[in-house]
DNA sequence: GCCGTTTTCGGCCCGACTGTTTTCAGTCG
């Protein structure tokens, strides 16, 4: 069994206890653990097979036992014992906001409700109503948001809620109540998959931006409305939840909603060895004082978060870096990257026209690059084999060539590079002869066709392709559509340390729906040396701002400016693309 | 079930909102 797997057994067998009722620090053992591993580096297989499994935080002896199990064998008898007890429908009652344990429980063994069919049944005969501890309204809402499930999945790409997540950032920045504002949250994290917006004002008038807030264009319910919180359904169906505060408390609530939870929790345990209390408000005196014997230090002033993080002895730590995978550690021993920024780019690589499935022309797709300042832009249209791409024959790409190097002789500190998509056949080979390809500047290698290859097979075909000295980089690795198709099955250490060897960087494709390869593999690669490029693999002259999530990408995976061969100016790239084939 | 610049036992993050209940439990982040 692979990872993932285990994080999500680990995870069920956290939700299962939980309906049992079990000590909730049990329970909190089993979430902990599969957080722990998620961000772990390292192969648990390895790990297992070398007992050395408890080396991971958060794994003791107990939960090493089942993750060995479960890496080895694939199954976990503890965990089949424990799914065995309730119905299998029973878990997909978690994904409905508003029901928890507690509730699922009841619903469970008072009215036998096993999964979202059978509750919706309950709602519409009246039974939820009457249980103990809900009422009719309850019983409404439920019926509700079974009703629009479908629309409002829970999850959605970043790209899917920049625009509106920028655009209520900017409004409210605009009101004159409003003192402070910042979008927090794993949107201000750059987390690929976002499931909420956070927005937290610091104002003297509350109320004002409270209404102004529920009232906005964007918005299209209000789910609750207090004092301090208040939460709105935006058009896109993503929840939205705006913090009022005052501003003393604001650098507190801001980190704290921020996040993410393992990051926080990690500064609130760094607060209370001082002494102190870190709540989303403020940072005081530990209020029960047990057994102290050190006195509690004093605390300083914060006014914003770099003064939160330097009262704890960190530098600050960058959004993008808040998923507790070695941050404070590197922040406590001013270890922490200078990361890339967008405005370090100077151009970028793998963009089509409509010579295959783009929709503009090489003029257009050159002009909007100019205008977005870059010195150089890539063109890779797709190879002849993918036919539904409109994918160019040689004769077709040479055409192609030769129109780019005409246009070059116009531009006045631009260039286009021509390059070309070029499919990895299913044995690894490429879709043309090395002549073709050495008429090139550049060529991008991607997988489009036979995803279903076993794992092995699909390692193997990838890393003949790399080993192509003409292959300047690996495009989307996974192939992954966020939230719509898995990624193919592939070894990612293997095929990073086959670029190590070979020299051949690897793409963030920047596109939103990919994000590929993900900021997860990216310390790995850049310890083995590993070079990124971050490319829009735009299909249209607006698409190229999509860039900026993919430097979000690199700024997750730790890298810096001297990790993303883009932010090369035009004088030393045209070296760098030659580098390869010189090997 | 995990963990230890207080430790191998006794802790384990905490505040806001909703609905239902009449003083609070459940859920969420």
């Amino acid at each position: 069994m692979k990872k993932e797997q285990i994080v999500e057994v680990l995870e069920t067998i956290a939700t299962l206890l939980e309906l049992q009722e079990e000590n909730p620090f049990k329970i909190r053992a089993y979430s902990n653990a599969a957080r722990s591993i998620e961000t772990w580096g390292g192969n648990l297989r390895e790990l297992a097979e070398e007992n050395r499994l408890e080396e991971i935080p958060g794994v003791g002896k107990a939960i090493a036992g089942k993750i060995t199990e479960l890496a080895l064998t694939g199954a976990s008898k503890f965990y089949d014992e424990l799914r065995a007890k309730f119905p299998p429908g029973i878990l997909e009652l978690f994904s409905l906001p508003g029901l928890g344990a507690k509730k699922i429980k009841a619903l469970h063994e008072k009215l036998q409700v096993g999964s979202i069919a059978d509750l919706e049944q309950a709602c519409l005969a009246g039974r939820v109503a009457e249980l103990p501890g809900f009422g009719k309204t309850t019983q409404e809402k439920i019926a509700l948001t079974i009703a629009n499930r479908a629309r409002h999945a829970g999850s959605f790409q970043l790209g899917e809620v920049a625009a509106e997540a920028e655009q209520l950032q900017d409004d409210l920045r605009a009101h004159p109540d409003a003192a402070r504002v910042s979008v927090a949250g794993s949107y201000r994290r750059r987390k690929e998959i976002v499931r909420d917006l956070d927005f937290i004002v610091a104002t003297k008038a509350p109320e004002a931006i409270t209404e102004y807030f529920v009232r906005h264009a964007l918005v299209e319910s209000v789910v609750a409305r207090g004092a301090t919180k208040t939460s709105v359904r935006l058009r896109s169906g993503i929840q939205a939840d705006l913090r009022v505060v005052s501003g003393a408390e604001y650098p507190f609530a801001l980190g704290y909603f921020t996040g993410s939870k393992e990051h926080n929790i990690v500064l609130r345990n760094r607060a209370l060895q001082r002494g102190w209390t870190l709540n989303e408000y403020r940072l005081a005196p530990a209020a029960t004082e047990t057994k102290k014997k050190k006195p509690a230090l004093e605390i300083p002033a914060v006014r914003d978060e770099t003064e939160l993080y330097r009262a704890l002895e960190l530098d600050f730590v960058p959004p993008e870096l808040r998923e507790n995978s070695g941050e404070i550690e590197a922040a406590a021993a001013g270890r922490l990257p200078r990361l890339v920024e967008p405005e370090n780019l100077r151009g970028t690589f793998h963009c089509h026209t409509s010579a295959s499935d783009g929709r503009n022309s090489l003029e257009e797709m050159a002009a909007a690059a100019q205008e977005l300042g870059l010195q150089y832009l890539g063109i890779a249209d797709h190879s002849r084999s993918s036919v539904q791409a409109g994918g160019l024959d040689r004769a077709r790409l040479r055409a192609q060539v030769a129109a780019i190097r005409g246009l070059n002789k116009k531009f006045d500190g631009f260039r286009l590079f021509a390059g070309v998509e070029c499919d990895i056949l299913r044995d690894g080979s490429l879709d043309y002869d090395d002549d073709t390809l050495g008429e090139l500047d550049y060529v991008v290698a991607s997988v489009h066709s036979a995803f279903q290859l076993p794992e092995a097979e699909m390692t193997k075909r990838i890393i003949r392709a790399l080993s192509n000295p003409h292959v300047t980089f690996l495009g989307h690795p996974t192939g992954r559509l966020l939230l719509k198709r898995e990624g193919y099955a592939v070894d990612i250490p293997a095929i990073i340390a086959a670029a190590a060897e070979t020299g051949t960087w690897i793409e963030i494709n920047a596109a939103p729906k990919r994000l590929d390869l993900d900021w997860r593999w990216w310390p790995l690669a850049k310890e083995k040396g590993v070079k990124c490029v971050i490319n829009p693999d735009a299909h249209g002259v607006e698409k190229l701002q999509e860039l900026w999530f993919g430097v979000g990408v690199a700024q997750k995976g730790w890298l810096t400016k001297s990790d993303v061969m883009n932010c090369l100016p035009l004088g030393k790239i045209e070296a760098e693309l030659r580098r390869k084939r010189a090997r």
